[in-house]
RNA sequence: GGUGAGAUACUCAAGUGGCCAACGAGGGCAGACUGUAAAUCUGCUGGCUUUCGCCUUCGGAGGUUCGAAUCCUCCUCUCACCA
């Protein structure tokens, strides 16, 4: 494999590339005499749930691991204890050091899904950020000053409106360049509400006389669902990469298809050339944008899980809404004769109450063994009956 | 610390004594149409073993009243200006 074609992967997709020279002259030293470098990323271990938006970032430092780069990831333990004020509008709580633990365990677990285990190594800043002592912590703040950290956009945001920052929120940037310090980091990667903290590694690494200032790589922010928010859990528009095989390849089908291309860019494996050839493909009608859109979805599930899971996965969904088929693992339930259908929905979880359930009847869209339900007064005869809500929701009963 | 404004459902937001389970928008759910896409149209969007009924809800606790989201008192919290 050529550099160059090393150097365009590198960077494909990215958002900004900062002293993309370095990368290179890095890149060419591996293909010249194998000497790796390091490239850093910090996870944050307050969300220990990896969903598709934090794979972008994941999927790039797995290409620099094919090209000679040895990932530090760092789990900010001692950070976590600040709170990174990033994209935030208030103060982070703080997180006690056993849920950190835990939730870097589960993080790591699920990035070497994507991650090549022997090329990386775990930190803990804690190892390099508890020795620095109150004088360290002295020296590091003087290294900046309040104007220039002012001028960050959302500290700018949050002062102007008069919202609280805590002055440990000043910290959090420095920390965490000063991570780049302690590792004699080479490239830092990070999404782009990132930019600001990754500069300050670089800034600090010239300040300390590291003797290298890190490239900087920064990813784009994954969309989610909604196509419109940016992908996270507390917004409920994301992918995660432990969910079931079938309801990622469900959720990556549901989305539109403008955003399809999005997810195309920053996820799929695909060149860049071959998607062109995909768009201009459903742009003349020659492809079925369906076609194109279960391609990427079989894709993806296919990495988080196995190519038979997301072949099931996509045979599974096709019986449930293609042909309307009953899917096959639903949920049983055994329920007293002469319940009142409103009630069985309730039982089943598959309606939060009978008022919903009330409603739903009368729109039509409770089905019992594919039977429209008309009558919201109908109890239910001893038998085995197939309950459905919607298109989606299903639970089996035996009733007697 | 002082002064002023405010707190209504998932979110924004109307409502200033009864017509209020509470306008409207967004979101969500469902139906039609589809490719579980988008767009569009329609309905629903507190709960209840029964729905032209009953119960609970407008920051919290009391009070006035036949009747309170609405008036009064105290409390809690948020914001703005001043210090």
């Amino acid at each position: 494999m050529s550099l160059e074609v090393a150097l365009n992967e590198i960077k494909r997709a990215t958002a900004e590339i900062i002293d993309f020279e370095a990368i290179e002259k890095l890149v060419k030293r591996y293909y010249e005499n194998g000497e790796e470098y390091f490239v850093k990323f910090g996870m944050d271990p307050t969300s220990p749930d990896i969903h598709l938006g934090h794979t972008v970032v994941l999927q790039k430092l797995a290409t620099f691991q094919k090209y000679g780069g040895h990932i530090q990831l760092i789990v900010g333990d001692f950070t976590a204890r600040v709170g990174d004020p990033s994209g935030r509008s208030v103060t982070r709580k703080m997180l006690s050091i056993d849920e950190i633990l835990e939730n870097a365990k589960s993080y790591t677990d699920q990035a070497f899904k994507v991650l090549d285990e022997s090329k990386t190594t775990i930190y803990f800043n804690s190892q390099w950020l508890d020795k620095l002592g109150a004088n360290g912590l002295i020296e590091l703040a003087t290294q900046y000053n309040v104007a220039r950290m002012l001028e960050r956009d959302d500290f700018e945001k949050r002062y102007k409106s008069g919202t609280s920052i805590a002055v440990s929120e000043f910290l959090y940037p420095l920390l965490q360049g000063y991570d780049s310090v302690a590792l004699k980091t080479d490239i830092e990667l990070g999404g782009t509400d990132q930019k600001f903290n990754l500069h300050m590694g670089r800034h600090l690494q010239r300040a300390y006389g590291v003797g290298k200032e890190q490239a900087i790589l920064m990813m784009p922010i994954l969309e989610g669902l909604d196509g419109v928010n940016k992908m996270s859990k507390s917004l409920g528009n994301y992918i995660g990469i432990s969910e079931e095989p079938k309801d990622i390849y469900a959720k990556l089908l549901s989305i539109s298809d403008e955003l399809m291309w999005r997810y195309y860019e920053l996820l799929s494996s695909k060149s860049l050339e071959d998607i062109e050839a995909l768009k201009s493909g459903v742009a003349d009608g020659t492809l079925h944008p369906k076609k194109v859109k279960e391609e990427l979805a079989l894709e993806i599930t296919e990495r988080f899980s196995s190519k038979e899971d997301a072949q099931n996965a996509k045979e599974a969904f096709d019986k449930q809404f293609k042909k309307k088929e009953i899917p096959d693992d639903i949920p049983e339930f055994e329920l007293e004769e002469g319940i009142w259908i409103c009630k069985a929905l309730v039982e089943c979880g598959i309606e939060p109450s009978t008022s919903q359930g009330r409603r739903d009847i009368k729109q039509g869209a409770v089905k019992i063994d594919q039977q429209k339900v008309v009558d919201e007064q109908l109890k239910l005869d001893s038998g085995e009956y197939i309950l459905q809500v919607g298109k989606r929701k299903f639970a089996k009963v035996k009733v007697g």
